[in-house]
DNA sequence: TGTTGTTTGTTAAAATCTTGACATAGTTTT
DNA sequence: AAAACTATGTCAAGATTTTAACAAACAACA
């Protein structure tokens, strides 16, 4: 038992728990897998395959209820509860993910942003203070880091990822342009931003070319 | 002819494209499938199945010669040439694209930065001032813009990329947490950073329960 | 309460993607 | 210049993913 969910599957997690957020949202109470893939451009089928990995959540000649799935969505993505998220490196972007996190989602809290960069020491973003690395293996010693988003040089990336690791924090959240593979123990989440610009460069020349 | 390549490829060629530039910059010459199937934990198969799809880069005996495969891969995604970019949505995350871009990439030029935001008006960001939405249909009039990205809230994405479409700009690099299907004639990439976010969360409870 | 209609869960087929195998072509060495 | 070696391009097998089909289960309605 136990079987493996592939990837491809995990991927089209969030697109179903936003759409029924939506619902939810828009107060729908129940709808078939039919009406679904219809708003989403995809098959019933796949709504029905990828659901039942997880076991039953329907019901024969009713549907799905929305509430139901959507909690339960939540709670197989495991974002129901709370992760405390660390984000090393305190420029543009790194503010950026820190504001965007808090925004966007409950259950992911940012505790904690830290820099190498001396001048940025003690500036506020949002409510939060920028600590110095130094400051790092304390600050993780005392609260329950579970997250660690790096948003800092690809140079200093692999390193860091090995001290986090190391300290402690199994969970990265890759934003640096380098990839963290052969680390143990650990899981990596990767956003290469460059190559999402380029998957889009090489779309743009298909889509002249036709 | 002219067999459509599956988006599973291109998803895979930015990285081959950095390993590429990697080992430019280090001074390395050529490389067979078999060595850089280990640096990149891929099979060697697959290198070569990919880079079949484009036509045959490299040479029996041989291998492939870095500069030539690079540059070739280069021009298959198009970043050989110059593709103008505008930000709409001068938040945190907008700011930071914009200097993310501009750091990480040539190929990709940032010449323009907008919001609705009256606050905002005539900031300067890095070397751009925030304009205001009401001068984009003359901006993108004399300027040639071939790619907007959206970092702007859901509630406006939708709407700004109809009129983003109308304007003559059919590239969207969509930051909002919505989907933008069903606008015709327009290319888009999404990056969904809470779906990434959820992904990492499931990875998480996954890596627990081993 | 019975009949009709709906929609799931599941099985199987179809399509796609990945990997292994090897003949061929070119390189390197002697 | 020949022999030994290397590594591509390609074909075919294997694995995975997606889609279609449908029986079984339940809902809705008369």
């Amino acid at each position: 038992m136990d079987k493996q969910i592939s990837q491809a599957v995990i991927r089209r997690l969030p697109r179903y728990y936003r759409y029924l957020g939506e619902l939810l949202d828009d107060g729908v109470e129940r709808i078939s897998s039919n009406d679904l893939s219809k708003r989403m451009h995809v098959t019933a089928s796949q709504i029905r395959q990828d659901l039942n990995n997880f076991g039953g959540f329907g019901q024969q000649g009713y549907g799905y209820n929305v509430a139901y799935l959507h909690d339960e969505i939540g709670n197989i993505l495991g974002v129901n509860d709370t992760h405390n998220v660390i984000v090393i490196g305190a420029g543009n972007l790194g503010q950026a993910i820190a504001g965007y996190v808090k925004f966007e989602r409950v259950g992911f809290k940012i505790i904690g942003l830290f820099d190498v960069n001396p001048e940025l020491k003690g500036k506020m973003v949002r409510d939060l203070p920028v600590q110095m690395l130094e400051e790092l293996p304390d600050f993780v010693k005392n609260n329950n880091v579970e997250i660690a988003a790096l948003t800092l040089p690809k140079q200093n990336a692999k390193s860091t990822a090995l001290k986090l690791v190391s300290l402690g924090v199994h969970a990265i959240w890759n934003f640096a342009h380098v990839d963290l593979d052969d680390i143990p123990d650990v899981v990596i989440e990767n956003v290469h931003l460059s190559d999402s610009l380029m998957q889009l460069s090489y779309n743009i020349t298909q889509h002249k070319n036709k």
